[in-house]
DNA sequence: CGAATGCATCGACGTTTGTCAATAGATGGA
DNA sequence: TCCATCTATTGACAAACGTCGATGCATTCG
């Protein structure tokens, strides 16, 4: 596997998050920026995501096998993951069906550059 | 504010993380990426994290007043984010002196993608 | 050498977090 | 209408976390 190669990426400019390294953090964007990170830094809610991303749409129902966790505990994490702004949630007929928001992980990538 | 550029990224492969979107994550890929976004979940950090960036190096001494917490705090959120892989220490006669670890945030930005 | 400085470690504390069983609410089918 | 199914909420509990004072360890300067 040779080591490098490049990409074109778009930047969306004040999606979300103020950038990482450019200047010192306040204190309020330092706690918004810190929340979304909180949100991912779980294990669980990571493969939930993964999982999402590779159904493209899924129910909850369908998250609890995989995951290997209760039912509550799935609602806990997409519940987390909605008010961080990475999981989008609809309800359909008596299925919640569960979508990644592609905008806020781009503008999480912009705040670490 | 226009709202659209592009920009070419290096991706290193095989840095650090597997990507989050590409497929379903593995156990193990999972807690290994949670452990760095956990260091980034907290207020604090983000803001030592800036800091540092913005002088290149940066004394513990030096982070106290700005973050407006204790020593032993400072120390340990220098080694929680040291742990994660986003800081490196050389301790320089009395003072130890803190830099970021510029490619484990560029594949954080790969993970993300 | 002794005093002072910068950092790490330890112990303790209150808070937050991840987890599940139990329960309640909502929706669709018989 | 009644029952089965899917999800959200509540309550409880153990584990992890952020914080600080006290202490110990290096290192530098008189």
């Amino acid at each position: 596997m040779p080591a490098k190669r490049t990409a074109v990426i778009e930047l969306d400019d004040g999606v979300c998050c103020a950038p990482l390294l450019a200047a010192p953090l306040a204190e309020d964007e330092a706690t918004e920026l810190a929340r979304v990170f909180a949100a991912l830094g779980d294990p669980v809610r990571l493969r939930l995501i993964s999982l999402v991303a590779a159904g493209g749409e899924v129910c909850s129902c369908d998250l609890e096998d995989p995951l290997g966790k209760s039912q509550p505990t799935i609602s806990h994490h997409t519940k987390a993951l909605v008010d961080a702004g990475l999981l989008t949630g609809e309800k359909r007929g008596r299925w919640m069906m569960w979508r990644i928001v592609p905008e806020r992980l781009a503008a999480l990538r912009a705040a670490l550059a």
